[in-house]
RNA sequence: GCCCGGGUGGUGGAAAGGUAUACACGCAACACUUAAAAUGUUGUGAGCUUUCAAGCUCGUGUGGGUUCGAUUCCCACCCCGGGCACCA
């Protein structure tokens, strides 16, 4: 036999496959379905990375297996090809950012191909292509019908280097996520996307999908709900003022609190500062001036600068003006400061410097009373429980966040802070002072970009009837050529530019308007893709009624845990959209994917994030070149735990090569009979592993399944002779993992037809059992020896032989055996 | 600060509360070879005793606890990685 040539045996079955159209996905099979996706790819310029890979080739292994198992799989592949980095790229070299996209697509296509994945290529999609996102548009339409949709104008972060507005997910450390500029604050008109209607729907339905539990909690945390009240604050100058009534007697302050029970600390209020209830009351603001140049101050600077720049706090007293407090009608003063967020709550607070820390570094520094109102039943400390007087200024460095008594409260004094914060705000709402509030961190998504690479919002601007829709029947509206692709200085849409384009007629009175030139986001193609794949072509609907019963939900989705947030969540809220208005079947239920897992990613040599300017990218390309498709498949797998990120080992390639060369070998050893050599202990292990291949997969233990499979191939390799049986056992197990040199073997033992085709083998309980057994000896939970015995010996039976050994005399002789624990078939401990 | 991971040989890692270090890499010795590579065989946690056959002690970040028995469960702490961060 030849020398194993990988090289030369992976395109020959690669093209076999294709050729015999083996990995289809049949819409009219009647087996059962199996969905199952990976992330399809942004296709960058630098093509493939072998962390990508690490996700594709796992999810291979089990299509691969489902498929040998009789399921009908789903396993399909696409393009999230709009985007920024194509467009830069476009920019620097002065090519179209489409043909950049083909070429990209291209070469992923290409490498993905070498891998040997088991994609369904027919149902291919690219979020590119008119012909989907006419269906992006179509669904960006839906939105705005249902309100869902709409334009504000509003300060968003702003990158003056790419030239574009961010969504606050796309700002790390007030930076741009992309290129790392510092991104500033700017007024521009915005689509948004209500995410915040789903906020609840989004945490509750959790509960219904398999997700490994942090993933959940990311999102739980991300949509940030808490429960708590709304309480009124009236302003004393205003009752009966002229202002008031104008306002119709809305001039108050509501403020949210989860803390109620601590109302009684409450010694100032604080409003953010683009609270639009300073404007309104101006007049009656002494220091307005100074005011005004605090505002304009803290609007300069981007959101998440203001929260992390320092923890000095600053802010600045409205004077002229106090509230009262509902709870005891004391006057307090009210500040304009920047730590309060409009975003967030009511955009005021209610300040209790006892017992919020925030509070307390600003009362401290802006001399404010404080006051304790909880005393911690625990370990009370001597300042806390000797605090008479109701006001302290000095002391204390640190305010006391937990529960405890009641103390300074009025009627509520010694009551449980847990109880009392009920029982206030019971008392408050009868007087019509507060009512009970949910809010969320999780804020409205925006959703235009001024750029060109992206799909154009669907959406006229007409100077009479304001917004309107493009009609359906004209979608898409598709991307203009255009020379001019940079973005322009003014911060316009590349698209203002084409002039042609922009102008239109107004779908509702037919005069003269003007396109929407704004483009949408990266996400907006990656929403709703996996619906797609189930019915790619369909020019009627999104996707077909009764593909989308068959197909979905998607059975498992695989991805980077750096999507947990972003991705994950605008595809929930898509989808239920979706589901809501009937464009996907009822029956399919309220979630997208079923179950959901994350592959840790690869990094470079020492333990450092692979990058380009560091110079420790692997190229999947090299390895298959060096040694082969299937070496770099097996690698990946057993390199380590699949969820956990985990460094390149160019060594550990090698043993990944050395495990199929050793596979390859074996067919020498191999004899053509179709009689089984008698050999319990082999069979015994063969069972074994099929048991654990098998369980191993499901569960994404890929790297002890591999060792499995190289525990059974060395023991294979002791043996004098192999029967062809065990040995194509072997070959159909190996088949996902390393589907190449599976494939050719199977064809040299003279077997027809397609390894990766046969049914996944079945293991036999019985055989797993091993007839003679080595049982541990423990003296005092220590191990004194090990004896081998037969299989199923009763205690009495172990009991009699360990002490009779003359190894065990030693330590037994002359002691007393207070207790004997024994495990059947594993293990005796003597107690003495 | 908060929330998630994670600390096991020289390295990546394996262990339903029951033989700690499977499997692989690396290293060492030997075999094959003119030589090297490749391959194969053997050894490989630390320390001690030693009649060379083995035996003992210690060992999974640290300190406690539960248990006949803990890498695994509980409590406290330390270190590393990631995420979130003035969210009222």
């Amino acid at each position: 036999m030849k020398k194993y040539n990988p090289k030369k045996i992976e395109p020959k079955w690669r093209k076999e496959w294709e050729e015999m159209d083996v990995f289809r996905a049949r819409d009219k099979s009647k087996k059962i379905k199996c969905y199952l996706l990976v992330e399809f790819p942004y296709p960058s310029g630098e093509g493939l990375h072998v962390g990508h890979c690490r996700g594709y080739v796992a999810l291979d292994i089990l299509a691969r297996k489902k498929r040998m198992q009789g399921f009908n799989v789903l396993f399909p592949m696409g393009w999230d090809a709009f985007g920024l980095p194509t467009e830069n790229f476009a920019v620097k070299v002065g090519i179209h950012p489409a043909i950049v996209t083909k070429r990209n697509t291209a070469n992923f296509k290409r490498q993905e191909k070498k891998l040997g994945l088991s994609f369904d290529w027919l149902r291919e999609i690219k979020t590119t292509d008119p012909d989907y996102y006419k269906w992006t548009q179509w669904i960006f339409l839906q939105l705005f019908k249902k309100g869902l949709a709409y334009k504000i104008k509003m300060p968003i972060n702003w990158c003056p280097s790419c030239k574009i507005g961010l969504a606050n997910e796309e700002v790390v450390e007030g930076k741009c996520e992309r290129c790392g500029y510092n991104a500033v604050r700017k007024e521009r008109e915005q689509w948004m996307l209500k995410i915040t209607k789903y906020a609840e729907r989004l945490i509750q339905d959790l509960e219904l999908v398999d997700y490994p539990e942090r993933v959940k909690i990311a999102q739980k945390e991300w949509i940030g709900k808490s429960e708590g009240w709304e309480v009124e604050f009236k302003i004393p100058n205003l009752l009966n003022s002229a202002l008031l009534q104008k306002s119709g007697g809305k001039l108050k302050i509501p403020v949210f609190t989860t803390r109620a029970d601590t109302l009684f600390g409450c010694t100032y209020l604080v409003l953010a500062p683009e609270n639009p209830l300073i404007e309104q009351l101006k007049d009656k603001i002494i220091n307005y001036k100074f005011v005004e140049q605090y505002i304009k101050e803290s609007k300069k600077k981007i959101e998440k600068e203001r929260l992390s720049e320092s923890r000095e706090k600053t802010g600045i007293e409205l004077k002229g003006i106090k509230a009262i407090n509902p709870v005891n009608n004391r006057e307090i003063p009210i500040f304009v400061a920047d730590y309060v967020l409009m975003s967030y709550g009511t955009g005021a607070i209610m300040a209790v410097p006892g017992h919020d820390q925030r509070d307390f570094d600003f009362a401290k520094k802006y001399n404010l009373p404080i006051i304790d109102v909880i005393k911690p039943t625990e370990k009370p400390t001597e300042i806390r429980v000797s605090i008479v007087k109701p006001y302290r200024n000095q002391g204390l460095s640190k305010a006391y966040e937990g529960e405890g008594v009641l103390i300074n409260s009025g009627r509520f004094t010694g009551m449980k802070s847990e109880d009392a914060r009920e029982r206030i705000t019971e008392w408050l709402i009868k007087k019509g002072l507060a009512k009970k509030a949910t809010h969320y961190k999780l804020r409205d998504w925006i959703f235009s970009r001024q750029r060109y690479w992206g799909e154009p919002i669907p959406m006229i601007k007409c100077e009479k009837c304001g917004w309107q829709s493009v009609s359906e029947k004209d979608l898409p509206i598709k991307l203009p050529k255009v020379k001019e692709y940079r973005p322009s200085e003014t911060g316009e849409s590349p698209l203002a530019k084409a002039e042609k384009w922009v102008k239109t007629n107004c779908p509702k009175c037919g005069t003269l308007a003007k396109r929407e030139t704004d483009v949408m986001p990266n996400w907006a193609g990656s929403n709703w893709y996996y619906l797609r794949y189930c019915d790619p072509k369909n020019d009627k609907k999104l996707a077909g009624d009764n593909l989308l019963k068959k197909w979905m939900p998607v059975d498992w989705y695989n991805g980077g845990m750096e999507h947990t947030t972003l991705h994950l969540l605008y595809s929930r809220f898509i989808y239920k959209f979706l589901w809501d208005i009937g464009a996907v079947p009822k029956s399919v239920g309220p979630e997208p994917y079923k179950k959901r897992t994350s592959h840790g990613i690869i990094l470079g040599g020492g333990g450092i994030k692979m990058s380009k300017s560091r110079g420790n990218v692997v190229n999947p390309d090299e390895v298959i070149k060096n040694y082969g498709a299937d070496t770099l498949r097996i690698y990946e797998m057993f390199m380590g735990p699949f969820e956990q990120m985990i460094p390149w080992d160019t060594k550990g390639v090698k043993g990944a090569r050395r495990f199929l060369e050793k596979t390859w070998w074996l067919k020498e050893k191999t004899n053509n009979s179709k009689q089984i050599t008698d050999n319990k202990e082999l069979e015994c292990l063969i069972h074994k592993t099929i048991k654990k291949v098998g369980d191993d997969i499901e569960s994404l233990k890929f790297n002890t399944a591999v060792s499995a499979l190289m525990i059974l191939a060395n023991e294979l390799d002791k043996q004098e002779e192999i029967s062809l049986v065990h040995y194509l056992l072997f070959l159909t197990l190996l088949s996902p993992f390393a589907p190449h040199i599976t494939e050719e073997l199977w064809e040299r033992a003279g077997l027809k037809g397609f390894c990766c085709q046969q049914k996944w083998p079945k293991y036999d309980e019985k055989l797993i059992k091993q007839e003679t057994i080595n049982l541990i000896v423990q003296i005092n939970g220590k191990v004194r020896d090990k004896i081998e015995i037969k299989a199923g010996i009763s205690e009495e039976g172990v009991k009699d032989i360990v002490l009779k050994s003359k190894k065990m005399i030693k330590w037994i002789e002359n002691k007393e055996i207070k207790k004997i624990i024994f495990v059947p078939d594993k293990l005796i401990n003597f107690v003495l």
